[in-house]
DNA sequence: CTAGATATTGATCGCCTGATCAACAAGAGA
DNA sequence: TCTCTTGTTGATCAGGCGATCAATATCTAG
């Protein structure tokens, strides 16, 4: 018996750094950890182990594992958002924006986000620091697409449509990548069945979405 | 020190009766459970409780309770499908029906039943069976869903299309159901929201699905 | 070079989980 | 009434959970 003995991590011990830096990799760990296992596998030893820390260090610098997991929820998908945004933002014409932002939230590129989407809005029912993650992150996506929709659509739209089309294509998005997670319904034609809809809402000529 | 000890369950036993009977109790005990709790509640010990037998009874009727999840779940989703079924199938006019079943079943009358759902997506990543069980209850929905809208729809609408719109349906329904479940967005116009698309897909007039 | 501040740790508590198995109890057939 | 089948139980195992706290190790200010 030379090496290990019987202690709760076994492992170096972790160099001394920054409150800032550590809370940082702390998230870090637990967001990637999120997108590989879910929001379930966020727990205070795996989290701990994925850092390379020991687990009572996470606990000391998350104040539970609750709030933990909203924040790595808002985390992960405002980066989403911000990265979907951004990858929109690139295509001039407002009809192939639009066009972009729904072929790139159907195609499946994104299944371990849609998982932790899942897995937020089952675990919201029974925490409130979730639900309340989960309805901020939901108001900033509607925003998101409004934004998107109002420039591809008639000056003449009123704000209230716009509103009405950026939720139906919310819930059809969410709906959509539900399903495909678990391997049911037709991922592919899922953009044909929601450009359809976008595409008279919006006064657009049949089939700008899809080509 | 009269009355219990440190007993594994603490409870007057359970009286003897065929395992057929006991087999549907615990079904029972567990698929009330569930709907009251959500998925994640459905631990041998609790459906025990709930059933007044000891945990290893159910162990005992139960191959796992992997299998008692997808159990319970395939059992809730069925009996709702039949209600549901059941509750559009009293209205006579084809239109009519339509509406009353997609009223239903975006009222919020069923928030219990949408809980099972959205726990059930998420539990599916990481148990097979349960996850056969989601794709085999998505099909029998998407059925029904054809079946009122066939009947709606004008004769001359191709099959393909009906297909494509109750899987619109189906993915609208489910979002907005998911969406409402933790307290964001429209469910009160969540029908006027859809119907808006089923009218126009299936060339009704305006408004014939929200009067 | 020392002393204080603090980042990090290991051990521990109480509680929960699914699963297994010998032992017990109660009804059924002889 | 007696025996046999079998429905039911309690105890137990190995593991995982979140949380807490005294102790330790390391950096920094004086």
């Amino acid at each position: 018996m030379s090496t290990a003995s019987s202690g709760a991590d076994a492992r170096p011990r972790a160099p001394r750094t920054s409150p800032t830096e550590r809370a940082a990799q702390i998230a870090a760990a637990a967001e990637a950890l999120a997108l590989e296992e879910g929001l379930h596998a966020l727990t205070l030893r795996a989290v701990a182990a994925r850092a390379g820390v020991a687990s009572s260090l996470v606990a000391h610098y998350a104040p539970s594992m609750e709030q933990l997991v909203a924040d790595a929820f808002t985390s992960i998908v405002a980066s989403e958002l911000a990265e979907v945004r951004a990858h929109a933002s690139v295509v001039r014409h407002p009809t192939a924006r639009l066009q972009a932002l729904l072929a790139t939230l159907l195609d499946g590129s994104r299944d371990d986000v849609t998982g932790v989407w899942v897995d937020a809005w089952s675990i919201a029912r029974r925490s409130s620091p979730l639900a309340a993650a989960v309805r901020e992150q939901m108001t900033a996506w509607h925003a998101a697409i409004v934004e998107v929709l109002t420039q591809a659509a008639p000056a003449s739209m009123p704000a209230r449509e716009l509103d009405r089309v950026a939720a139906h294509v919310l819930a059809m998005v969410d709906g959509l990548n539900a399903h495909g997670l678990v391997g049911y319904g037709p991922t592919g034609p899922g953009l044909a069945l929601i450009a359809r809809v976008v595409e008279r809402e919006l006064s657009l000529p049949e089939g700008a979405l899809t080509r």
